[in-house]
DNA sequence: AAAATAAGTGAGTAATCACTCATTTAGATA
DNA sequence: TATCTAAATGAGTGATTACTCACTTATTTT
């Protein structure tokens, strides 16, 4: 009769919320939006299912939730490397620090990608908390190259949408084929993708 | 009585098997595996919800039914390009190539990297569907281009990766945020694409 | 200590969904 | 035309699920 007995440990509100978000994304990421139960979160969470509709109206607000803290979080990283001045160098700082916030929220981003297809609130945030940030801080960067002369005068967009092709799919690449991942840093990875985004494959002296 | 009236057309069991095939790539990738509905699939396909499991016995059934013709297809395109002998142009052809093939299947790339994410059928069908192959074919001519000084001396599969996830994101991309996709053609893209990915974006001079 | 407030609980509910099966229909065959 | 067969149908079913609410438990206030 007392078998199933929970521990009700006291916990603050923002204690028991941050438990259930992370239980929520675990089981999200694992299972996709649809796929995931508000039951199966609650178990994980280690709270009773009505708990979790005290803290979020909706399964939906559940994802956004999710979603959205560590999305803001990813921008504040960016503004110590401003100080960098070569733009070569300024990229490969960039793009280690990049990777490895993705290396850190890997579940996080796969989600985010995945669900982006199916709820405009997600492209919305992934739209307003990274692309948009993301490209006023890097624009700059691009057209001073450019200025320099030691870009070449390319397309903004497509140029960066290529880049964040090479980074998202380093993660991503990683979860889905784990053997065939060879690297065994980010450090590795980011030198790697650097050298093949600013010189390409093809030797310069060929 | 008679207002709900199924008008029967005489159709072979492949035409009525491509009919659900059609209408089911469609609200999958509307709606993703979980969140697409039997019955909605049916009302597309113009046929009844029991006809569904006469042509396949399960709803993951159906999902690997729609993936697989197209994976096969894939390939079959690649050969042709064998005879080009410079690298350089190899890449450019097979580059162009893969790019408009993702584009006139959007939907089902879409659909395959998000429920590769929970569905081992699907990552199986995708390694040994596309990426094995795809390593088969693009291998020796990377391996050429490496012995006869033309390419950097690589590791493969990282560069593979990033090949991939400029290609892949390309569609992806343009897909979440069409606003901020400014080409116009898969060749304009491709184009751009080749030159990032064989000559990086620091001007050769510089 | 009693009362009031807040947080947590979990059985219950209405809706939804994948799948079944007894029946109907269309076309081939005799 | 009558009979047979395979394909198609859609109402029905059991399982699942997001969400509710009457109640319990813990904390704070008086």
């Amino acid at each position: 009769m007392s078998e199933n007995q929970r521990v009700r440990t006291k916990k603050t509100v923002e204690e028991r919320r941050q438990d259930i978000l992370e239980a929520a994304l675990k089981v999200f990421s694992e299972n996709g939006y649809k796929g995931a139960t508000t039951a199966e979160i609650a178990r994980q969470a280690g709270v009773a299912e009505g708990t979790i509709f005290r803290h979020f109206a909706t399964k939906k607000e559940l994802l956004t939730a999710v979603l959205e803290p560590k999305i803001v979080e990813s921008l504040i990283v960016l503004d110590q490397e401003k100080r960098e001045s070569s733009p070569e160098e300024f990229f490969r700082c960039f793009l280690k620090n990049r990777l490895e916030l993705m290396q850190e929220n890997a579940d996080l981003f796969r989600l985010m990608f995945a669900e982006a297809q199916y709820h405009s609130e997600v492209r919305e945030a992934m739209f307003h908390g990274i692309l948009g940030p993301g490209i006023g801080l890097i624009k700059p960067w691009f057209d001073k190259g450019i200025a320099q002369g030691v870009f070449k005068p390319l397309p903004f967009i497509p140029t960066m949408r290529s880049f964040m092709g090479m980074a998202m799919f380093y993660g991503v690449f990683g979860f889905l084929f784990p053997n065939l991942s060879p690297e065994k840093t980010v450090d590795e990875a980011a030198d790697h993708i650097a050298e093949l985004f600013l010189h390409g494959l093809v030797r310069a002296d060929s």
